[in-house]
DNA sequence: CACTTGACCTGTCCGC
DNA sequence: TGCGGACAGGTCAAGT
């Protein structure tokens, strides 16, 4: 899974149902799943309570009372999902959950609580990964050194933005939304429906975009960020929020996995095309490719 | 150096 | 139906 706004909706999930838990055991059978899983698993993890759950991009910080952390990317189809001790299905009624009984095929981690209670780190294509590590180094890690700041904290403005983005201002916008190192949590859905938002074409060069642009394409992205929070996220298909639920996001969604549908704009039909390598959903009435320009712009 | 492409995996869908 | 190929929400490493 993917997004800030699904990762976000996972770690509210979870931050509601584990602190507090004690670990019991924790078993993995691809290693490539949790890469420095050895002895400080016993020494650090097992026994350990859950104290705070937290995010930073993509990433979920489990952090327990050992000081040690749970470090988590759930990279395209990885899921969260816990499930208490008489839950065999999800909460609930088992149709609210996308997922049936747990473990299952696609189960790379589970982690034992002592109330019998689990949590479960699925992966359909093992992209994901679980790593143990001092909480006060979590941050020395290569990819948090480099990434971006977080696109809904007070801090983060649209000059900000723009001045970060233009330091790759010979590549495309999208392709620059969804670089983690100028800001970090944008991946290809909510790149597309921002851009939608500000009526700029995906291909259109950073470095020509008019500061009016970036003034738009901030109101659009942290817009559409908070609205995909408040839905859960967005499932299409392996997404699943703490409890195993969807995400409604997709319901609202204006341009992403509309193609051939009307823009709900101008009703000119969705294209759905390839740019910077990912595929890319646009309106061609409002989102005039580069050379172009937009109405209104 | 800045930027783009392939690789990592499994599953599904689409055309022949 | 069967089978090959393209594609899927992310990030690195390697390539141009």
């Amino acid at each position: 899974m993917p997004e800030l706004p699904e990762v976000e909706t996972v770690r509210s999930g979870l931050q509601r149902l584990l602190p507090g838990q004690q670990i019991k055991a924790v078993h993995f059978d691809w290693p490539k799943s949790f890469p420095n899983a050895n002895a400080d698993v016993n020494a650090f993890v097992i026994s350990a309570k859950v104290t705070e759950v937290k995010r930073r991009a993509k990433v979920l910080l489990i952090e327990l009372s050992t000081n040690y952390s749970l470090v988590v990317h759930l990279k395209m189809t990885g899921q969260m999902v816990y499930r208490g001790s008489r839950e065999r299905f999800g909460a609930g009624h088992p149709n609210d959950s996308l997922i049936g009984e747990l473990p299952d095929k696609s189960t790379r981690v589970t982690i034992d609580f002592s109330d019998g209670s689990q949590l479960f780190f699925n992966d359909q294509r093992k992209f994901g990964w679980v790593r143990l590590l001092p909480t006060p180094e979590v941050m020395n890690l290569d990819f948090f050194k480099k990434v971006g700041p977080e696109p809904l904290s007070a801090e983060f403005t649209w000059q900000i933005m723009r001045d970060r983005m233009l330091r790759r201002k010979g590549s495309n916008i999208k392709a620059v939304l969804l670089d983690q190192t100028v800001l970090a949590g944008v991946g290809n859905i909510y790149a597309d429906e921002s851009l939608w938002g500000a009526k700029i074409h995906p291909s259109t060069l950073t470095g020509s975009l008019t500061d009016k642009q970036f003034k738009t394409l901030y109101k659009e992205l942290t817009t559409v960020l908070r609205l995909a929070i408040e839905k859960g996220g967005s499932t299409d298909k392996n997404y699943v929020t703490a409890e195993g639920k969807r995400g409604s996001y997709l319901s609202f969604a204006k341009v992403f996995r509309r193609e051939k549908l009307p823009c709900p704009r101008c009703d000119t039909t969705i294209e759905k095309l390839r740019v910077a390598g990912r595929g890319t959903h646009v309106c061609p009435f409002c989102q005039k490719a580069p050379g172009k320009v937009a109405p209104g712009a």
